[in-house]
DNA sequence: GCATTAACCACAG
DNA sequence: CTGTGGTTAATGC
């Protein structure tokens, strides 16, 4: 971890709420603790059954969490910078319970566990920002639950693309960085389900689809059905 | 019964 | 890795 000469904590622009609420001692503690590591499209950050070790925090780029299953692997969750990983894991067991996976280019700050451990118990503004983050986590998890569990296909497929381009890419226009396998996998279905549906999706014209390139023609139809399945 | 949905399987680019 | 088609099991009129 002594590769940091570029990377300065208290001058870093893009700190998460919790590290904003750090004074200048515990931003000197934190500097000495972290290292900043690239991960290249679909390499591993951590995987599921290794022992855990540092907290996570995405800078760039765009992370997959998913965790195997007892038939198969499953995407639990996509995640944009700017975002912590790891913690409900790293903290709750010894072992990583679930896997993250680069589907970008990513970098990746690592933040010592027991450095960050410290930070929470000495620093309650820190900790309610980190319980702060974990807490709506949870609740748009459930959201999506519940979303998953109740509709049938061409809703959840329908959430998932509306997904990628109002809260992932801020464009109806986007590059996918999913397989169809791994579509599949994120909208607990299969990949022939999900050709299936996309082709469906463009027959009716709600979408358009250029090689990786996504555009969603006909939001408003989208949100339909969404709601209608 | 009959229709619909979606997973599973196999084969082809 | 992806698209397609046939088959099949579950579910709902």
């Amino acid at each position: 971890m002594n590769q940091n000469e570029n990377y300065s904590c208290e001058t870093c622009t893009i700190k998460s709420c919790a590290v904003e609420t750090l004074g200048f001692s515990e931003l000197q503690i934190l500097e000495r603790n972290f290292g900043v590591r690239h991960f290249k499209k679909n390499e591993t950050i951590f995987q599921q059954g290794s022992l855990t070790s540092n907290i996570a925090y995405i800078k760039h780029g765009l992370v997959k969490i998913h965790k195997k299953g007892p038939v198969k692997d499953q995407i639990l969750k996509l995640i944009k910078p700017l975002c912590f990983i790891g913690i409900p894991t790293i903290l709750g067991d010894r072992l990583y319970q679930y896997s993250a996976t680069a589907i970008e280019n990513t970098s990746v700050c690592f933040i010592d566990t027991d450095v960050f451990r410290k930070l929470i118990l000495e620093n309650g503004k820190f900790g309610n920002e980190i319980i702060k983050e974990l807490c709506q986590d949870e609740l748009l998890f459930f959201e999506r639950s519940i979303n998953q569990m109740q509709k049938q296909i061409h809703g959840r497929l329908a959430d998932a693309l509306l997904f990628l381009a109002n809260d992932i890419f801020q464009s109806e226009v986007f590059i996918m960085p999913l397989s169809r396998s791994e579509l599949g996998d994120f909208i607990h279905s299969t990949r022939e389900s999900v050709t299936r549906c996309l082709t469906s999706f463009k027959k009716d014209g709600l979408i358009e689809i250029n090689g990786k390139q996504f555009t969603l023609l006909d939001k408003a139809a989208l949100i339909r059905v969404s709601k209608t399945g």
